[in-house]
DNA sequence: TTGTAGGCGTTATCAG
DNA sequence: CTGATAACGCCTACAA
């Protein structure tokens, strides 16, 4: 009995048992040089003083923590909660625990949160990158963290020319078959409603529409072409702008669902039919693109699947099964087109 | 120069400058003992060999981890994504990092989650407890724990029964006025699609739902208030049910966003009019709801701030400027009702 | 104003 | 099979 009201430690065992410290340690790590007998009475012993072992000295000692560090730009966007979802179920899995920070689209912030995590003794971060358009600070940032031998892994937005393993979707692909499907449903003249293109996935979107057009042998209206600043506020407008030219499309695909519920509002507005007059289709399988009517035709983005192979491969590289260079660094999963009532007459 | 491959310390500053490490310690501290040339010094070879301060060594030593705890039931549900973006918020302003981990809405391994992150030396835990039915068995565990002087701060779902502080809505409230909304502009029909009962938030709601009806003089048809289990799949089927009673209602307040925007759906289908020959009301404000046609009243429930004020009141204590007996246990945000379009004909 | 000497709780290396 | 000892990096009395 008697201890004060500190916690019990490694210590107060040996002390209760009669035996080192040294051996309550090596007992309660099952090391099979400690004899049954006496791993059984420690573990006993530990249960009755309900001892809870301090990782943080633990770690201090090893020289590991089995913490990860996680940053994205908001948790409070469906897209991050899922794949962060996916990060803590693997790693938890795995023994490792996340601390997960917000740059809130701020690559400054983002930059001194890795810091910050860092002086956590974290074993690796994984990053989706900031969407400012400060980012080009990055590459040398990333480029030394990296030199020094810390495990960086990327996923969704990954800073470019930063030689790291990455976990993205294939923006291009999902850009191309979104357009493409539109193109085949019979549509022609289809428009685009493009996101920042200093975003590499806005950016690969537009091209996979480029190449989806060129593909089906239509031409690309440059008017057909609108800029998205922020997804929900000015998608209205943008289909306002595009209904004012003389010829307007009969189906758009959009950069974001939320450009495209916009759409799908200012349309019944409007009283332009959808998909009849107008197919639409989105980016991302936000949850609320099966709620709003008609749904939603939409790009999944593997999100789940997203956090946990980025957690795994993340384990792999910091438990040594794996080092940055030996890992094929790029890991492209490949978007779903989702089909439904948006773009298509069932 | 000259430092094999590992990190540098305190010491490696103060071998370069031929101090001593206790000096380098107290001149980073900023110790106005130390003379300010001195702390120049130290800075400026700190930076140039860009030194990262070691803060698991700094907690095994000061018993403070800076670290705090966060249980949700699931991180990609928008309601938590939102309320951990208000505590990492506050958290990070006041030098805290926050450790996230998921329950799956399971009180058993909420439990064990609360263990681990005793072990990591977190310096408090924020948890919204698990919805299953094991929640009975919480109260012992989470007594003890409190008991032990270990910082617990319930939000959203609380352990009932457990001396902690908590942040909550006033979910009866909020059902009430939802309800009185629906009195107000002349619905006299109203039903309740109910939330499992022995989750205390539902039963509020219910409860605010009845007192609401009483309060308006009107009866409350027991085959007005449907069960509904998971939340947005059988949505649907207890609209059905209303449809199929003799007199059905012409209102419903319903405990989830989810299954409200499921009867918006249904009655598109079944070409009843919204709200002209019903009216719905959800609760939640999800962000869908401002996106589906008609637009979705509901009840919106503070989440940032929720967050933020769980995350000031769990400082204030760690930071002993308040002791969990000291600071009014129960922090209650009201409830914000939002009329829009599927509840009103403006 | 600076240095010396522990010690936080664990684990790893050596002996015995 | 077990014990003694040192060390992980930092902080803090206490001394000088």
């Amino acid at each position: 009995m008697a201890k004060k009201s500190g916690k019990i430690t490694i210590h107060d065992i040996a002390y209760e048992l009669g035996l080192n410290a040294s051996t309550v340690s090596r007992a309660l790590a099952d090391n099979p040089v400690v004899s049954q007998k006496t791993r059984d009475l420690v573990r006993a012993k530990a249960a009755a003083l309900n001892y809870q072992p301090n990782r943080i000295a633990a770690a201090l000692r090893r020289g590991r923590s089995d913490i990860l560090g996680v940053i994205v730009p908001a948790l409070d966007r469906a897209f991050f909660g899922k794949v962060i979802r996916g990060i803590e179920e693997k790693a938890g899995k795995a023994g490792f625990h996340i601390i997960v920070c917000q740059s809130y689209d701020s690559a400054k912030r983002e930059r001194a949160m890795v810091d910050t995590l860092r002086r956590l003794q974290v074993d690796g971060i994984m990053v989706s990158v900031a969407k400012d358009k400060e980012q080009a600070n990055n590459v040398d940032f990333y480029q030394n963290v990296i030199a020094s031998g810390f495990p960086i892994h990327f996923f969704d937005t990954i800073a470019e020319g930063v030689d790291a393993p990455v976990v993205v979707i294939d923006n291009e692909q999902g850009g191309f078959e979104a357009t493409s499907h539109l193109i085949k449903a019979g549509y022609q003249r289809i428009a685009h409603l493009r996101g920042p293109q200093h975003v590499p996935i806005y950016r690969d979107r537009y091209l996979g529409y480029i190449r989806a057009m060129e593909a089906g042998g239509l031409t690309v209206d440059p008017g057909y072409v609108i800029d998205i600043v922020s997804h929900f506020d000015n998608g209205e407008e943008a289909f306002l702008s595009l209904w004012d030219l003389t010829q307007p499309p009969d189906a758009v695909f959009s950069s974001s669902d939320y450009s495209a519920a916009a759409g799908i509002k200012a349309s019944e507005k409007h009283g332009i039919r959808v998909p009849e007059d107008l197919a639409i289709i989105g980016f991302s399988n936000e949850s609320f693109t099966e709620i709003i009517t008609p749904n939603l035709s939409t790009v999944d983005q593997q999100t789940l699947e997203m956090g946990r192979r980025t957690a795994e491969r993340m384990i792999a590289v910091v438990a040594g099964n794996a080092t940055s260079e030996d890992m094929e660094q790029r890991l492209v999963l490949a978007p779903r087109v989702i089909v439904r009532g948006s773009s298509s007459v069932l």
